[in-house]
DNA sequence: CTGTTAGCGCTTTCAG
DNA sequence: CTGAAAGCGCTAACAG
């Protein structure tokens, strides 16, 4: 018996004609002389199906230029093979390796990155929240503890995994991968202090993160210490107005602790402008070992942070609850260490470094 | 009549008691005492639904707690508001202004994007596409031009609004968004030459569209000068290197070119190092007007993309054309612009800018 | 303005 | 190993 396909994919049509539809499985199937089913195992539980079968449903979805459609399957079995992941901005530094681990470990796994901007406002993180979950995601990735009552509440219900990062809490909402921004802050104050510096002087983004690291750092040096702060992200032109404004601020400043790399460079510039040498006259520390960091003259002294390690490990965690695993360690602490480098001068005597993990 | 709902909220359930499943339209409707379809219409068509009735399905869809599954709604309707948006890394500095616009454009018309990482290399590009064809999205944006054959075909096939940006062709896949990087060379080159120099140095990235820059700078100045490739992304450690691979090559060097401003940094701080100063004894052209150029010392002279309007109007392309107008102007060049600063010493005589808008 | 009917394309039962 | 039936949650099409 010959059967006929109307499905027959001629590379050259007359004129604009374009396939009136995509291929479904019922096409394949037909194509292959099987049930819809049949066809429907052989591509996504193969062990399951002759060989002989699978074989002829492969031909079929070649024939066919058959593509399946996830949305229809995710419908039915309720697993959409997405994972919502929720960033400030897309266009901050600080998370790029994250978002690229995350989007990398869970295309591994088969599943998408579903990336929204919440845009450093709590307001818009509701709404966004709101409009993932109409896509069904499997798994929720979200930058920062979720602070607003509500979204927790409205989370915790979906019941599906959820990763908080970039920060720590005893009290997840589900699971959260992240280091402690106190700690980091009163890190950087122990090693400006055994370095023997006395003048102490702070410039910091208005975002939760950088004003806790902040308040980690003044908590351990004095408050009032020189103090400038920018609307986030903060950025190297900030830097600049930041430095220029802690030197007004203090002149004798001795030692600069900067919420980003970016943020530093922009107050190592301005500091070399006016005069000042760096280490020389200031010491200045940024944070999150940007790829510049290392290469710069002076190089930069900063704090490290595996974001690519964040990504990864959350994505993990996401994909381990999906396929039904026991999480045993669902807070994750990852860490940070100095990276001392020539912008805080002479290595000092005694190393200070790292966090749990 | 009482109509008591089995899915009335309940703040505090006993023990972990979680929701066997969301609400669904069909809860919403038994609640607001209307048919499905009226509380489908009220929700998503409320022109031809009475107020009164409005009223009723929102209380309900409040009570309840609805939020429609995107999913099933895109597979009935064919519309599932998404956009695959695909770029070579995500962690590329360059584009994050484009994705950033994307994003917002996208998302005021209610669309969401969707990201996926080609990663430089073509053979990803087509799975990539495939797996994004999976998801139904109702639109495609490539960075650069797609090349492949197979995936061109299968592109086009699909009968989905597709934009081509970062670059510009004469016979686009469908549409496209950007510049001619042939001419932003050339107009390096020239705006160098009107300078007075002569001795010319080109570091470059070695992806597609940088190396075609570096033809059309090539074509203008020769092909003869100091040349410096690097993997892509070129970044500011990549720009050290290449510094110092360019005045091995040639220790006179007058002016040279950076594909990125990353790069161009990274060749400056390279070249300062060295004793060489920067616009005195070597000129410095970067690429793409990164924040920071302008406040850099010395401030880089760059060319100027408009990557935001590159992400807005690829985006409005799609919307637009999803909403079935018809688009005029189907081929848009953004153009560009060198912005001349410090770091190629005093301002030229003549003016040397723009392309096409 | 409102309701009924019939699927979208797939996967999960439950039977052979 | 293969198949038939049912339906995920929603909306388009056609009635009233």
């Amino acid at each position: 018996m010959v059967t006929l396909s109307l499905l027959t994919v001629k590379p050259a049509m007359k004129s604009h004609a374009r396939p009136p539809r995509a291929a479904t499985l019922h096409d394949v199937a037909r194509e292959a002389g099987v049930s819809l089913i049949t066809a429907s195992r052989a591509l996504s539980n193969p062990g399951v199906v002759s060989d002989a079968t699978i074989e002829r449903v492969r031909a079929a979805v070649a024939r066919t230029g058959y593509i399946p459609n996830l949305l229809a399957g995710g419908l039915k079995s309720k697993r959409s093979m997405t994972v919502a992941g929720l960033v400030p901005v897309i266009s901050v530094p600080q998370f790029l390796p994250t978002v690229r681990a995350l989007t990398e470990t869970l295309d591994a796994a088969g599943y998408q990155l579903i990336l929204g901007q919440t845009g450093y406002a709590n307001s818009r993180e509701e709404k966004l929240i709101n409009t993932m979950i109409g896509r069904r995601p499997d798994g929720m990735v979200v930058t920062g503890l979720v602070n607003s009552p509500t979204a927790r509440e409205q989370l915790k219900r979906l019941g599906i995994p959820i990763v908080e990062m970039w920060d720590l809490s005893d009290r997840p909402l589900d699971m959260v991968v992240g280091f402690s921004h106190v700690k980091v802050g009163s890190t950087i104050a122990g090693f400006f202090l055994a370095k023997g510096w006395r003048r102490f002087g702070v410039a910091t983004g208005d975002d939760h993160r950088a004003m806790t690291r902040c308040e980690g750092f003044r908590a351990v040096v004095g408050r009032d210490i020189a103090t400038a702060i920018v609307p986030a992200p903060s950025n190297l032109e900030m830097g600049r107005k930041a430095m220029a404004e802690l030197l007004r601020q203090d002149p004798k400043i001795e030692a600069v602790y900067c919420s980003s790399d970016e943020f530093a460079l922009g107050a190592m510039i301005e500091a070399q402008t006016r005069g000042r040498r760096v280490p020389g006259d200031i010491a200045i520390c940024g944070f999150g070992d940007a790829d510049f960091a290392a290469h710069l003259v002076p190089s930069l002294t900063t704090v490290q942070v595996d974001g690519a390690a964040i990504g990864r490990r959350a994505a993990q965690l996401i994909i381990d609850r999906c396929a039904g695993k026991t999480i045993a360690q669902p807070i994750i602490d990852v860490g940070f260490r100095i990276v001392e480098r020539e912008s805080t001068g002479a290595v000092a005597t005694r190393p200070l470094a790292a966090s749990a993990s």
